[in-house]
DNA sequence: CTGTTAGCGCTTTCAC
DNA sequence: GTGAAAGCGCTAACAG
């Protein structure tokens, strides 16, 4: 590989000024005649130019990079976000540049901190839920020095933080759910970590809708393993579980089928997410819809927008009723 | 947001010179006094200083910056291996920037132009398959440039493109898979595009490893839906069928289902990928296990390799039996 | 319309 | 050890 055009050995080839090469090939308003225009055009074209844009976002003071924080690309509701904001992005020729954080938010801080390096535009962080009260402080703070640097912050599923927030209607979905199942009377509950907000309003919403409480509580990890374990901890005579996810839910199914258990006969599952794979299970989930890819779109514009008062902005959920809790 | 502050203003407000903040907070080879080290940092972090990595990566001439190009996020086999790519970046402080591509070889096209313009160390492509000759073509030339500007490139999952390529043992597992199935006489085969590579491999090691050929063929799209619609071209009284990948495998499975098929009593199901969620399918389904997280990071250490001569690195792939092709 | 000329913020010789 | 100064490739006034 040999040393890459610059612009210069564009206009030089062209028998131009280096101004008005860039005016043709990047400037908005063009004032070029047609016959520069065309030289530099082909000149370019000679040379395979492609503009440094390092050199641009330099000069112009502004990149067209965004971050994309999230626990956890493969699965599926992070991934379903994730595509909405690709998907977004696309149009006005937004790089993402993604980072998976894992459970840790201080790993959320260090990406943030890169991003900052960045001088990305925005950044997007999806539910990087945490229980620990300090490393909640230390996020806030990144958060702060990344919004200060002149980046536009949103948070999707996760209120309380500094920016705008995309958070689905999660107590009304859960609500509607629990109105659904109000006749169950032996209702088992698997929640995820404690402190989330997420958690806590499915959960309180659910109760709600219910009308009663449920009889029994199992807090498990938030993923498909955590849904798993939990099932040991069901009481064999419960009629119907609602779990908080619908990763959590595809683990509970597997756990309570090995204990002997039929769904929906001896127990009804719901979940919530209306994660792509659900309504394959057999039998198919009953579950909360989240619009996942337009939630990550939404983030995307809020990104956009111009700066202003931190923004929450509730998408509405559905109910979505399936096999996996019909009556026999 | 204040103007952010420079490395200039660091030295400034340190009272050394440009060149000592410089080695101090960025610089490889430490020279600097300890006091002047301690008076930089000091400063640095009053400031709350952040390098503009737009600056130093066009002083330098190098980026930290990695390109990921698939198909689909939100499908579990991409997002699985982008996973992967994400883990085995993380320690080498690189930035991954995402592009989906959709089904389109062109999209791609477009993405490595950008990430040349990025001047981006390597792309990593994924399974951007297709059909049409022309676009190959285009695609293998948009790849040639991005080579040439000093890129390295790495093709997953689809053999016969420039670069370094990883690709899984398709026809190994396959052939595996064959010969479990052995026994069938009234064998289905479901395949992705025949163009595809891929499809071809799979399919010409599951006919060896059967020792015979099967009786149906059915050619759907390779997605979800695709195994679906395919679903009803399957006679009733096929004893097995194999499907080129898991995710059309779920959709299949659906569609069997509707049918009134039970699986396995009446038909057996496999499928190929082993991606994480078909071990929840009710019955587990029967696949080729790809370490699709591995083979994600075995791309991002050959997009890190020296530059050399294409490289074709095979991985491993392993018959996992489930349910789904169990005789009752 | 076109060209000249400062920078953008940082790294890196090259002297001291 | 430390600093001065010359770029890296491009944009954006500012003159013609």
């Amino acid at each position: 590989m040999t040393r890459q055009p610059t612009l210069n050995d564009v206009a030089t080839a062209a028998g131009v000024s280096l101004a008005t090469a860039s005016r043709v090939l990047n400037g908005s308003d063009r004032k070029v005649s047609p016959a520069l225009h065309a030289r530099v055009l082909a000149a370019a074209r000679a040379l395979h130019y492609s503009a440094n844009a390092q050199a641009q976002a330099l000069a112009r003071r502004s990149t067209a990079l965004v971050g994309l924080l999230l626990h956890d690309i493969a699965d599926p509701y992070f991934s379903g976000i994730a595509s909405g904001v690709l998907s977004a992005a696309e149009p006005h020729n937004l790089r993402v540049v993604i980072g998976n954080t894992g459970a840790d938010p201080d790993a959320a801080v260090a990406h943030l901190a890169a991003l900052r390096g960045e001088r990305a535009r925005a950044a997007i962080l999806v539910g990087s839920r945490t229980t620990d009260r300090a490393a909640e402080r230390r996020l806030a703070d990144g958060i702060d020095q990344f919004v200060a640097a002149g980046g536009r912050m949103v948070c999707v599923g996760q209120p309380g933080l500094p920016g705008d927030t995309v958070i689905p209607d999660n107590a009304g979905g859960a609500h509607a759910l629990g109105v659904y199942l109000r006749d169950h009377d032996r209702i088992a509950v698997v929640a995820g970590p404690d402190r989330l907000r997420t958690v806590r309003d499915r959960i309180a919403g659910f109760r709600a809708g219910l009308g009663h409480p449920e009889r029994t509580l199992v807090t498990a990890e938030f993923s498909r393993d955590g849904g798993y374990r939990a099932a040991a901890e069901i009481p064999a005579d419960t009629t119907a579980v609602f779990v908080t996810s619908d990763v959590m839910a595809t683990g509970l199914c597997a756990g309570l089928r090995e204990r002997g258990l039929r769904i929906p006969e001896d127990i009804a599952v719901a979940g919530f997410d209306d994660v792509p794979v659900v309504r394959d299970l057999f039998p198919a989930l009953t579950t909360v819809r989240l619009p996942l890819a337009e939630m990550g779109a939404r983030a995307l514009e809020l990104a956009l927008a111009e700066d202003g008062p931190d923004r929450v902005v509730t998408v509405p959920t559905e109910l979505v009723i399936r096999a996996s809790t019909r009556r026999p």
